[in-house]
RNA sequence: GCCCGAGUGGCGGAAUGGCAGACGCGGAGGUCUCAAAAACCUUUGUCCUCUGGACGUGUGGGUUCGACUCCCACCUCGGGCACCA
């Protein structure tokens, strides 16, 4: 025997694995495919322990399917345009270029060093020209389906990284999502995907992807937020307070409160402010209102708690269902970017108009009130409004019956009830207000005001206006040598951004902004399974033939960002007519977070447990079977050295067990022999043992299978574990009592089950020791048969009334009259005298005695 | 406020409604050794009147012969959304 040296074999197997292309995959007809994809990395330096975890679950994946038969795609790539590339430029007064390069080589250099069973060939690097040029190619696509808008809007800035920002990216305290700066409101022309034309489809798909966490679905729902109610046009009175021709149109999820609507509200920053009050004795009041909002953070305005502060505006608005005159204010808690910025305040029905109500003294009528209410006592078939005030404390918003609503009274209100639909026939009729669906989610704003990124394939001409790069000029190429250590940026450079307009040659100004990385990570997926493609992102035949995804694998922040944005990518490509597939994953895995006493692990925090120490110390793959043991991989994982020294010394028996079942006495380094028989076994005991390594087989073997196809890589080492353990019970057998079929097969199916989780030492054990040909892992995965997994005898347990009162052996197809009877015998004494009413017997299991 | 997820030994964690705590870490004892390390073996939920027994999966109820698992109500923690009309 030689010793486990995991510094000498895994280099060693993982030149040997790239030199023979061992993981490089074409297409091939007589396999079914298998897409097996973890999130690519951010080159933001080396790699960390989430990385280690992320890459070694896709990797077992990857192996076992492999094993299973499939034809696996397993590609690797970097996502490296980016914002933290010019921060590490200024910073080292170096590029963004160099920098991201530099880390690139050291990260595809630490993960081969892991020993991942990547196909090299296909890695896509979004800051290549190759790539990013064919992501300039689709947003050309998308602006011509007119899924592309420049247009003026309310955004995030960033003011600490000086661009602007998607909604997706301000997290949820009103803070940038890289740096945790504070972001700003400022009204500014930018590029944006129009993401909302596809709100109803992204929502509705969730509920085809049941391979997708719960959690996920979840968030994305709650992020487009889908509100169903109606539109009603309000007809606005002039300042004389007579009819005009012009309506303010409201969206509510409450029409059957139309009734109860006893002021009108507006956004501060809605624009018909300003003209209603200028030069009148109600613009002071409202100017203060406009003025405090403004200077509300997002992070004050958005927590909720604020007071309600309003103004009147001296203009009132008719209520369409009634006629009724009410007068129109400004309030600061109506937001101008949700609906239309107008809103009818019910303040019975609310409990933020309510309260505004009560602070600067306006009317309450009651019109839906619960059965079981006094004021339906008073009012139940009550048409006319003869109440204006409510003797609660809070508005009510629940079911109830609708009262003072005309013809409409006693109908049930409530949200999405009868009443309210009612009162939108109606409306309908009247042609004053139509059902609706309002979305929360924002158009995608996807240009940034930084030069790492992918340009913007647009031009400005003075005459022609913005124009599209023609197709024939791409790629605009990303010039390599801007000096952000000097502020320099795209718009710096004028022999980048002067250019002749395409369409009418005069001359023009290239846009400056660059894509959001995101827009970069939404189809990476895509091009893999074409990465060389010279004429087209990639082609229909062979992107339709490896996906969707099979198994996608990636950390949870990215729940929202980029699962969404990917879907919404995939979603405009099949309608482009590039896909033919409606989603990108299938199944997803969203895998916890590594810890380090409770606290995630960080650069700034100082408490990073570096892989590179790690594999020096164990190898690579002790690392791997660690992390995947040590919690179920969408849990967090709490490191603990000592765990890793457990699965170390794990890997290490693993080692000496296959070396043993070969028939060799195992000695340690220090030549202190390890293998110990026990010269008190004879033949019978030898027989006995065996047969139960045989059954330990075939149930390990069977277990293992399950649980790697559940993710449950933990309880399937666990389970690799309790076969060693009766491996090596069974090695205390001297050698000329085992029976040598089964010791030949007990080490080759436990090197064949190790092999997806400790690829290197599989490798070396199947090749060197166990002298077999060809490599371990283009093996087929051991067979079993659940038949020899079982006993011929099994123990019962004997619960009288619940409890455990005594165990039997019986034969393992023993008939249930027959256990009935020896059970019963058993617990005799504890039964005594009483009566038995009932005995359920569950075969394999135990039997239930109640009396 | 709305919506998810999670609460099990000293620790990480196991359990298609069927013997709670697999497997590992840690602890205790032992074998080998001059000694130690390594390795191996035994043991390890809590409590008690200890060859046995009681209790035990966040709390309180319920369904069931039988509940960590299903149902109802609640508590705590984590996460998402939120002055969303």
């Amino acid at each position: 025997m030689y010793q486990y040296d995991p510094q000498q074999i895994e280099p060693q197997w993982q030149a040997h694995w790239e030199k023979t292309r061992l993981y490089s995959v074409t297409e091939d007809a007589t396999k079914p495919n298998y897409y097996a994809l973890e999130m690519f990395p951010y080159p933001s330096g080396d790699v960390h322990m989430g990385h280690v975890r992320n890459y070694s679950i896709g990797d077992v994946v990857s192996r076992y399917k492999r094993m299973r038969g499939y034809n696996v795609l397993h590609p690797i790539g970097w996502d490296s345009f980016g914002l933290p590339a010019e921060n590490a430029a200024i910073k080292q007064d170096s590029t963004p270029g160099s920098w991201t390069y530099a880390n690139i080589d050291r990260q595809r250099a630490s993960l081969k060093r892991l020993g991942f069973s990547y196909d090299w060939d296909r890695t896509v690097v979004t800051s290549d020209v190759e790539y990013y040029g064919w992501g300039q190619w689709i947003f050309l696509k998308l602006w011509q389906m007119g899924l592309v808008e420049r247009r003026s809007s309310p955004v995030n800035w960033c003011p600490s990284c000086k661009t602007v920002l998607a909604n997706e990216q301000v997290l949820g305290d009103g803070v940038c999502w890289r740096c945790k700066s504070p972001v700003e409101r400022q009204e500014l022309e930018q590029w944006f995907f129009k993401i909302t034309d596809y709100a109803q489809e992204l929502l509705d798909d969730l509920d085809t992807l049941p391979g997708w966490p719960e959690r996920v679905k979840q968030m994305q729902a709650n992020w487009i937020g889908r509100s169903v109610g109606a539109e009603i046009d309000f007809t606005l009175c002039d300042a004389a307070g007579e009819p005009t021709d012009e309506t303010i149109t409201v969206f509510t999820t409450r029409p059957d409160t139309l009734f109860g609507c006893s002021f009108f509200l507006l956004a501060p920053e809605h624009p018909l402010v300003r003209e209603f009050v200028v030069d009148t004795e109600h613009e002071v009041a409202v100017t203060r209102v406009v003025e405090y909002s403004a200077a509300a953070t997002a992070v004050e305005r958005s927590k909720g708690e604020r007071e309600k502060i309003g103004a009147f505006t001296g203009r009132y608005v008719l209520n369409p269902i009634n006629g009724r005159k009410v007068p129109i204010w400004i309030a600061d808690y109506v937001m101008m970017d949700y609906g239309t910025g107008a809103v009818m305040a019910v303040p019975s029905g609310d409990q933020r108009d309510f309260e505004f109500a009560r602070t600067y003294d306006l009317p309450i009528p009651p019109v839906v009130v619960p059965e079981d209410d006094s004021l339906y006592q008073q009012l139940a078939t009550q048409q006319e409004r003869v109440r204006d005030d409510v003797p609660w404390q809070t508005a009510y918003d629940g079911p109830g019956s609708m009262v003072q609503s005309g013809t409409f009274t006693g109908l049930p209100g409530g949200k999405g009830s009868a009443g309210a639909d009612a009162v939108v026939a109606r409306l309908q009729e009247l042609g004053v207000g139509r059902p609706t669906v309002n979305f929360r989610l924002r158009d995608w704003l996807i240009s940034r005001q930084r030069y790492w990124g992918n340009p913007i394939p647009a031009i400005y001409c003075a005459h022609c206006g913005i124009v599209p790069v023609p197709e024939q000029d791409l790629p605009v190429i990303l010039p390599k040598d801007v000096d952000v250590a000097k502020g320099e940026t795209l718009a710096s450079r004028p022999e980048f951004y002067e250019v002749s307009c395409p369409v009418c040659g005069g001359s023009a100004h290239r846009e400056t902004d660059t894509m959001d990385t995101f827009t970069c990570s939404s189809w990476y997926y895509l091009r893999y399974t074409d990465p060389h493609n010279p004429a087209l992102p990639f082609a229909r035949e062979t992107v339709d033939g490896w996906m969707p995804v099979d198994q996608y694998i990636g950390g949870i922040e990215h729940a929202i960002l980029h699962l969404l944005y990917s879907r919404f990518f995939t979603k405009a490509l099949r309608d482009a007519g590039l896909l033919g597939f409606d989603e990108p994953f299938t199944n997803l895995l969203t895998q916890g977070m590594v810890k380090l006493n409770g606290e995630v692990m960080s650069k700034s925090k100082g408490n990073v447990i570096a892989p590179e120490d790690m594999i020096v110390r164990y190898g690579a793959d002790a690392l791997r079977l660690y992390i995947l043991f040590m919690a179920p991989p969408d849990k967090d994982l709490e490191w603990s050295q000592e765990g890793l020294e457990g699965i170390f010394r794990f890997v290490n028996r693993v080692w000496r067990a296959v070396f043993d079942l070969l028939g060799e006495t195992v000695f340690d380094e220090e030549g202190n022999q390890l293998s110990v028989y026990d010269e008190s076994l004879d033949a019978v005991a030898a027989s006995a043992r065996g047969k139960e390594l045989n059954r330990e087989l075939h149930r390990v073997i069977g277990k293992v299978s399950s649980d790697i196809d559940r993710f449950n890589f933990n309880t399937a080492i666990s389970a690799i574990m309790e076969l060693v353990n009766t491996v090596s019970a069974y090695l205390k057998v001297p050698v000329a009592l085992r029976d040598a079929e089964l010791t030949a097969r007990a080490a080759r199916s436990l090197v064949l089950l190790i092999a997806p989780l400790a690829p290197h030492m599989a490798e070396e054990l199947w090749h060197s020791v166990l002298g077999c040909e060809g490599s371990v892992h283009l093996q087929a995965w051991p067979e079993h048969d659940p038949s020899q997994a079982v006993d011929d005898t099994v123990e019962l347990a004997v619960q009288v009334n619940g409890k455990v009162r005594a165990r039997i052996v019986v034969a393992a197809d023993a008939a249930d009259a027959a256990v009935r009877e020896a059970a019963l015998v058993a617990v005799a004494t504890v039964l005594g005298e009483k009566p038995v009413r009932k005995v359920v017997v569950v075969p394999g299991k135990l039997v239930s005695v109640v009396v």
